[in-house]
DNA sequence: CATTGCTTTTCACAGAATGAAACTATATTG
DNA sequence: CAATATAGTTTCATTCTGTGAAAAGCAATG
């Protein structure tokens, strides 16, 4: 609140820990700066958001822009085209999209009902694949888009045994992206998530109305949880029961595609 | 081919001229570099193709992956999930992609053909929206596809004016990516490009057997030809001469899209 | 258990990154 | 249209960051 900056995915919370390559750092703050706000922004704006000088920001842009992560239109700046290869690049060839997506389809043929596939990122999640059920969602959720970790069940279970200080970082990054009003509190977060011992979560009307979720996490070897996979249904074509009548399922899914992911040899 | 590096898309030929933000582009190159190669990367692999120290391509990858650039497995290296968002920004707010898709629709539905718009980025062009027409195209042509500047129409209409030594440097990178091989000279590319005076290109079977296309470009301020459009039919489904004869159709698209970038007040 | 190959840390030095200030271009206002 | 304010760019001296050599871990392999 204090500082400038809050670095969505950035290391910590802007901590002056951030010993190494500072040029580098700043460079990425600048990038992910043009992505939080959505219009395109002057050098001055960029150079006042991140906290750091005029002609420091000019130099990163430039470099920046030299590869194509930024394009400058007269005398503003926005996220440029060479983001496109390299979002192809991770869907055609990260384990996690390349081998989620098969998953996916067959649990949403079992199911009849929507899936999707999570990653966590800093204290967001990103949507990394996802596969339409028989009943569709009628909210779009398109791939890249970044999601609260408080809210919906697979953001819920990614941070399901977190100890209090991480819950303060999630809880802050909820409400600097507005995912979360101002004076949400990790008590309330607390109560959301599933009890100690149960590895599913259970959302209903929480991120979007009128639809429930289930979701589980992907065990990564040392059991640290970064990746989800939740299934998600209209309220009107489902019902609590029925929806965590389907866990076993999704739990042996998700399971199916961690051995994928571990055995890899990629 | 004597030095290690070719970066695609970076500054001229890795000139010795690099001055500004060293470490900045390093970086870039180490992420281009883990684009380029679509398997995993050691971190050994990274520091000689890119050449540089290991230390320095270590401390790189941290930065990258802190910020989920990178995403690391055991010892290799990838491109990570940060790439997504960025990418769903581009496809979202950039005037090109945001304004182009509506007038490719339109002229799809005009012309019955396929509709693509590419942006330039280095010595590649970027496939940044299309929109097919009735005769579908067999072939996948995904969004982000990095394809050359030799071949095809949108390819070539981006080079139409251009300087020996730029042509060279074009040569060099479509030799580099593959999509030309060893021997190709400026000389034979020459002979691919439109007449002068003519405003667009014409190909058929070029990069892609039993496909025709016509592509123009699109009208900076100051003349540049930063981006292009093209149609796109399979031979079975048109003539040389019936594709030329929707030229002016796709002119006149060209010229309104071109015209919103210019006027877009974002 | 020695050997080899790769990764990571340490450290002293060079030079790259930095911001203040000067300067130029571009908007704003009287 | 002149005057003024604001934003962008360049210059340059200083400092601290980025750098690679060398040494220290670590993991395979014979």
């Amino acid at each position: 609140m204090a500082t400038t900056t809050s670095p969505t995915a950035g290391p910590a919370e802007e901590g002056p820990k951030s010993s190494n390559m500072r040029s580098l750092s700043r460079a990425m703050e600048v990038f992910a700066e043009l992505q939080r706000a959505e219009r395109p922004q002057r050098l001055s704006d960029l150079a006042r958001n991140c906290g750091m000088s005029l002609p420091t920001t000019l130099r990163i842009l430039r470099v920046l822009q030299d590869f194509g992560m930024v394009s400058q239109k007269d005398k503003s700046y926005r996220i440029g085209p060479a983001v496109l290869p390299a979002a192809k690049s991770f869907l055609e060839n990260d384990p996690l999209a390349v081998a989620g997506r098969p998953v996916l389809q067959q649990l949403a043929t079992q199911t009849g009902m929507s899936v999707s596939l999570h990653t966590r990122l800093g204290f967001e999640r990103i949507l990394v694949a996802r596969v339409q059920g028989e009943a569709p969602m009628q909210y779009d959720l398109p791939l890249g888009k970044r999601l609260p970790l408080t809210r919906g069940a697979a953001g819920k279970i990614l941070i399901a045994g977190a100890p209090d200080a991480e819950l303060e970082q999630v809880v802050a990054a909820a409400i600097a992206s507005g995912h979360e009003d101002q004076g949400f509190t990790v008590q309330e977060l607390r109560s959301r998530l599933p009890e100690p011992g149960c590895d599913y979560a259970y959302s209903a009307n929480e991120r979007v109305i009128g639809v429930l979720s289930v979701g589980v996490a992907l065990t990564n070897r040392e059991g640290r949880a970064n990746e989800s996979m939740a299934l998600n249904c209209p309220a009107e074509a489902t019902t609590e029961e029925k929806i965590k009548a389907n866990v076993p399922e999704l739990r042996r899914a998700a399971s199916r595609l961690s051995e994928l992911l571990e055995g890899s040899v990629y």
